[in-house]
DNA sequence: TTAATTTCTGCAAACGCTTTCATTCATTTG
DNA sequence: CAAATGAATGAAAGCGTTTGCAGAAATTAA
């Protein structure tokens, strides 16, 4: 029996693609190198003579030598891929986050597998299954607010993760993100401030979205603290149509509101279009303010005063966070990011007692964003 | 030398867990059965006895047992991943359609990895040759207009793949999307129906983005076969404020036109912003079309005229294909989907061209969306 | 009953890489 | 100059699955 031309161990398969793709083995055969020294020069290029390691770099060019990633993962116990689960990229601020993050960890030859929730507890549960069948390096998760099974699930999997977009202290998990409560009740101290003494909230539904319930939270802690009436929180599914809906019933329920804190620019822009139908002269007769500072904040008529997530900063500070658990450095963990907020020509002082009560305020009162508003606004954005 | 109680076989290098991960040969165990079975019990289950079958999935519940992804891929040349490149998530269109795609393949036991180019060919490739060394089974491009290395990297690596978001008919790849040149060319269509003789085009740079390329193409075409003069046509970067800027620019530099063809909603969005800065009335002035129906697009003073893509349907048959391909069957390749035209107040007849030139219009011009203009919309539509 | 099928199962060989360990060789050091 | 140190390399043992093949068991046919 004679040695065949070429010692390649026979396949006992079919290969999927018709021509043979080159393996670390063809490439250690023409650089003249054992299998182990092609793989360092490649992977710890420190522990290889300069000349061996130039003349694997030429023979995988030469090649065209593209890696085994599954091969790779399973000998080396790593996947260079980050899960993110997100309620949803239809929200802008996930999606932004999503991109951000996926450039971040890019760069450091990672790569980002997106699975959404829908805001949905179970189905994140099984997203979580999946992606940790499939095998990844660490895992990025929204909030706090998830199924006790996915928690025991991660503990147990010992799984670097770290949850964003809310920061809480008291959590016994890494978390990186605003504190939403704190954001929203300083943008309320700022209404309150403008002399707002009638305030209603409008979000989205709370029931699995602890970011505007902590907004609502922060909003009603503030009002409260300033010993102002209890405030009418109007809560409804998240469209414009009912958030126009939403403000109607704000003002139809208090005659007497004089500014609509939106937990989101989402409500905000309903609210503003709702407005515009209704007659209603913001910020004259009512101020308005949102959160995100989406794109068109700065566009709507009148602009949107809102507040500014530091995203790149969340996403990069995420992206840090894993790498440093993956590579068994331990980053710091929980960090407490800050917003910013953003004064537009949606808020200003609330209408004179006489006019609150007028459907349509006079064309002539003039700008309402007066110096000393804007100077709290600033004060408010620490 | 005694036999150790388990007849594991030592690991020669620490696990980064500290508890023991089940492997299957766990399960095999304790279902008493080789690992053979047990991994048939699992990925064809037809094969198997029904009785070992459940007693095996019982052993996998009690064990928690999570297959390693890696050596499933290593041993079945399958990732049951798919990647999609897209120029950027901060687009809705292209958000929405992740998220629908990610869903889809789901269901079907598959991730998706994303990527994005920034709509710059280099760092696409370079996405590309990532993906293909982590290990994908299909992979989802957007457009046509790619590096030549990218596709030549595909077609040597037999990867299935397909390109979406534009429908070419002499595309040698396999495509599937909306024709952009067409669906705008109807749009044109439906202005000059109207009456409009002078459109205006207004566009986002239309240098890397060929759908945006072959939209102003459909506009200019459609004018052209109606034997108007050529229309003017501003590029202008992709914002909101650039938008608004070349609106300004567009009705400065031919004070007759009369309608405005926007490449996409955002374009709209601004046209529609600095109309009301200029007091450009809608549509009475000036009739304005986008192109994407995000979701304000409903609730702008007035709605916007637009036109929608059908992303739903187009990530299903992108899913589905690349499924087929992947197993062998090879399903219908490029397809052309169909966009639809929605109506709304921002488009109607043109002014009479003695209220053409006044820079304002009389508040009492009626409803000028005619039942007849109505129903050109409809068969535009089609 | 035996032979011929058909249905299930197990053995063991991949899959393509990483990494431990031992070895070789070139340098230092005492 | 011998011994000790350090730098580079290679041999080979995994990593945890899947799957071709062959044999065993169960079923059917004769």
């Amino acid at each position: 029996m004679t040695q065949s031309q070429q010692d390649e161990p026979k396949r006992h398969r079919a290969r999927r693609s018709v021509k043979r793709k080159m393996r670390l083995a063809d490439v250690a055969r023409h650089a003249g190198v054992s299998e182990a020294t092609a793989s360092r020069a490649i992977n710890r290029p420190e522990l290889v003579r300069q000349e061996v390691r130039e003349r694997v770099a030429r023979v995988i060019q030469e090649l065209s030598y593209v890696a085994h990633g599954a091969a790779r993962a399973l000998a080396s116990d790593r996947t260079h891929s980050i899960g993110l689960i997100v309620p949803t990229l239809r929200t802008a601020v996930f999606a932004e986050s999503a991109e951000i993050l996926q450039q971040a960890l890019n760069r450091s030859g990672y790569h980002l597998i997106i699975a959404s929730s829908e805001y949905d507890k179970a189905r994140e549960f099984h997203e979580v299954r999946a992606l940790l069948q499939h095998g990844i390096d660490g895992m990025v998760l929204v909030g706090h607010d998830h199924a006790p099974e996915l928690w025991q699930l991660l503990e147990t999997s010992g799984l670097p993760f770290v949850t964003a977009f809310q920061y809480a202290s008291d959590s016994p998990y890494p978390c990186i993100g605003v504190d939403n409560c704190q954001e929203f009740y300083d943008a309320t101290r700022f209404l309150i401030n403008l002399g707002h003494t009638n305030i209603g909230v409008l979000t989205a539904e709370t029931h699995s979205n602890e970011r505007l319930a902590a907004r609502v939270e922060g909003a009603r802690a503030c009002i409260a603290d300033h010993d102002l009436p209890k405030p009418d929180v109007i809560e409804v599914p998240s469209t414009l149509t009912d958030a126009r809906q939403g403000l109607r019933r704000l003002v139809e329920r208090k005659p007497h509101v004089t500014a609509v804190a939106c937990t989101n620019d989402l409500m905000a822009f309903g609210a503003l279009a709702e407005c515009r139908t209704l007659g209603i002269e913001v910020p004259e007769q009512l101020s308005v303010i949102g959160f995100d500072d989406l794109d068109i904040a700065e566009h709507t008529q009148p602009s949107l005063t809102t507040i500014r997530l530091p995203l790149a900063e969340q996403s990069r500070r995420v992206g840090e966070y894993l790498l440093a658990r993956i590579e068994g450095r331990d980053g710091a963990s929980s960090t407490k990011l800050k917003a910013s907020f953003i004064v537009r020509e949606s808020t200003g002082r609330p209408p004179e007692p006489a006019k609150a009560d007028a459907q349509r305020g006079g064309q002539d009162s003039g700008p309402v964003q007066t110096p000393s508003a804007k100077r709290r606004a600033r004060s408010a954005a620490e």
